[in-house]
DNA sequence: TGTTTTCGATCTTGA
DNA sequence: TCAAGATCGAAAACA
């Protein structure tokens, strides 16, 4: 079984020697783009100690690794590490915790495996992967993957194009495609019914009509 | 939110009453094929306490429930209930339970979430159907989209809203400008026509319409 | 199948 | 110390 692990990963002493000491482990560094881990090109794992997992989810990071991890394809899996009293002295809540986890496991069908050590995260590693690797000899794919909750919102990406116009924020953003209901309606319609949006006023309603509208050298 | 519960499951006063006194739930008891709760005909969950776990695995019930609710086509996940003593009490190998939780989310694709008590379990079934049902929690934070340096120049906006839609960014939104004048334009055509724009083809024109046309809840 | 474009991540610079 | 800009590489989409 070959683990590719991150050179990130790398540094963790404990978790290279117990990978090191099994037989069947043949260990490689390398630079992966997603993940930590990449066994026998079949299965993906994240590795997050508790600081981590807290500190991604504050500035999002977690989020868009969870679309990655999901969107590769392979088998992907978060292994949490930590013990119960970590998290009492990062001070999270736990439902805090309880939220995330149920975000990942259902929103992005991403698992997540509890270790309460870097040894124990290495035989998750070992063991999963041994799963993993022998399904797919006796089986191609056992049971097709749940229903892709993955796929990008578009309503996230209407918001994301409205933000782009002058004095749009997020909250304006919102409130246009609320009204109006689509994008195509926004840019078929008057300034004055711009400003019908609350929050808008005529400076604004009359930037964003230009911007439509406004012509190749005109 | 209608949660409909499998007859067993209401013995348990417990999760029932704590469940109830959730103002928004609606509790009704019916007989479940496939798993213990039904919430909005989305979400399906199967609630197992240590001790039936540990039986199931024992008489290899575990494993067909899990084929069935990975087949189900619903968001499925199992809630594992009890505190680490009752696992030492039941004289389970934390391997065992580790080895199975693997086989659960990894080979038949049910993430497992872990709760100490009826009471927490009805906390997460609640927060689980939450989450599953409301596409509303990412309306109520859109992400603010970073500005462009400079806003001062019209076309450099018009640039910059096109590079907004997936597939699009520098060099398409410059040719695509350029092709039809303005946004107004851009925002009016049909997919066909995207496609006669050089360097975009089906898979993004199609995108961009969908985009532009999608409404708010279709 | 080869080439181009986008997109995410990292690195760097400057406040 | 953090944020915005430039750079780089990989994956996806085009032809």
């Amino acid at each position: 079984m070959t683990i590719l692990m991150d050179y990130r990963e790398a540094m963790n002493r404990q978790l290279v020697t117990a990978l090191r000491s099994h037989p069947r482990v043949e260990l490689e560094t390398a630079t992966l783009k997603t993940g930590d881990f990449l066994i026998d090109n079949i299965l993906l794992i994240e590795r997050k100690t508790f600081t981590d997992f807290v500190l991604s989810i504050k500035d999002g990071r977690l989020f868009r690794q969870a679309v990655r991890l999901a969107n590769a394809k392979k088998v992907a899996t978060m292994i949490l590490e930590g013990t119960s009293g970590d998290i009492k002295a990062i001070g999270m809540k736990r439902e805090a915790l309880q939220g995330a986890l149920i975000c990942l496991s259902l929103k992005f069908n991403l698992p997540v495996l509890r270790s309460m050590s870097p040894k124990e995260t290495a035989w998750l590693i070992v063991a999963a992967a041994g799963q993993c690797t022998s399904t797919r000899r006796t089986e191609k794919h056992p049971f097709p993957r749940p229903a892709p909750a993955k796929r990008t919102n578009i309503h996230q990406q209407q918001l994301f194009i409205l933000q782009g116009f002058p004095g749009i924020g997020p909250k304006r953003a919102k409130l246009l495609l609320k009204t109006f209901g689509s994008l195509k309606a926004i840019f078929s319609a008057d300034p004055s019914e711009f400003k019908k949006v609350g929050g808008i006023g005529n400076v604004t309603a009359e930037k964003i009509w230009e911007v439509i509208h406004s012509q190749r050298g005109g």
